[in-house]
DNA sequence: TTATATTTTTAGATATGCCTAAAAATAATT
DNA sequence: AATTATTTTTAGGCATATCTAAAAATATAA
């Protein structure tokens, strides 16, 4: 149906739709999925034919609701497999992102459908990203990050914004992973570092830390 | 490492190798791959170049011992993954060479590591054929077509020579499948039909039928 | 508002992997 | 052995998806 190449576009597109709300530029195009601008140029003519987006001379892009939907399903089958490989094949999250980007390229309806129902339906994946369901719809979530949390609150971590081996390591050495409740005692005004609790253990981290985990607050 | 198409070749080849004993013309492998002699040719001098086989103009070409060893890792990724479509997506042995042809390409060693792992480490996928270990060895098998069997002797159904889903059909309809125990009862030699046992049930079947079925013989 | 900087596009080139058509080598027939 | 048929290779092209370098449009600053 598509090839390797438009898949990988509409995916980026769909991702940076989301971060900014607004037309994707061909810069920013270029930058996320390591190629040059004129070659974003080239394939974005390419899909604007295929009315998979819009696209306006030197105005960026924006994908129609036929480039949604292709770039909602490779995102499910992306996560569905990271799922798989954390929950079945014992993988560390931090490990399966390459692989699930070769993975989510696989091209059989049946075979997303029974693996679906394989893993349980989860509605997340194991960096607590929402996986869309086979229509493209994300489960609407009030993620927050730990930094916009107030002292006394708790929330369940469900997720994280830098996903670098160094960070992932962190998290583990502190026992944070999906799922974990965490509740922040204190907050510090000059720096943004908090005093938390995760399970029986209080410590401290700083800002840069708590501005890059998503918790679910329950409301 | 490889691109798509290389793997491709590499596993015709090694497929027609194991067919003819010898070397392997380009008309066999543009037959075997779907595409024209022409481009075979092409192919093939560029992976005499990387020395995964040699080549002889006109003489057809023979796989290296590096030949074998990427083509043989292919193939086990391609059994591997169709124990797993089968085993674990409850999907039916016809129905999965589209999907394992697609799996096969992922590039991890340490996902089939796991994978492997996760199957139990299976030494035949659902159609019988042996899954290649790690070096690329075949655990040797004794496996002979059911017309082969004597009267009163008997095997273990290990896997089809055709697979036309009529075929696999009928022999769902008679409850055999990889696994199955056959038993011969008796054998008609005017047109190679023969009486079997299937669990308790006893029936014939045409010499057509015993043709297409491998057993495994105990020895 | 004019000059400078940035972004984006065009034009032309490259590598992969395929094609057709024609030439060359090999095999099969008479 | 000479002709015919088959197989294989070469030559030249095409589509995809990328690149560099230069031109054009847009944004920013003096």
């Amino acid at each position: 149906m598509f090839t390797l190449a438009e898949e990988n576009y509409l995916k980026a597109i769909f991702h940076l739709e989301h971060e900014s709300k607004c037309e994707v530029s061909t810069n920013a195009i270029a930058e996320s999925i390591e190629t040059k601008p004129s070659s974003v140029t080239d394939m974005v003519q390419k899909l604007a034919e295929k009315k998979l987006l819009t696209y306006k001379r030197y105005k960026g892009v924006q994908l129609t609701a036929d480039g949604k939907k292709v770039a909602a399903s490779v995102i499910r089958k992306h996560r569905l497999w990271e799922v798989f490989l954390v929950e079945k094949l014992n993988f560390h999250w931090d490990e399966v992102h390459e692989i699930a980007e070769q993975l989510e390229h696989i091209q059989s309806e049946e075979l997303i459908i029974r693996l679906d129902k394989f893993l349980g339906s989860p509605d997340f994946d194991p960096h607590g990203d929402p996986i869309p369901d086979k229509h493209g719809v994300l489960k609407r979530t009030e993620k927050k990050l730990l930094s916009e949390i107030e002292k006394n609150q708790q929330g369940v971590c469900v997720g994280v914004k830098e996903s670098s081996p160094e960070f992932l390591q962190y998290l583990d050495k502190k026992k944070i992973s999906i799922g974990t409740k965490i509740k922040v005692l204190g907050k510090e005004f000059f720096d943004g570092s908090m005093m938390i609790q995760v399970g029986s253990e209080q410590f401290f981290i700083s800002h840069k830390i708590a501005e890059n985990l998503y918790v679910q607050t329950q409301e």
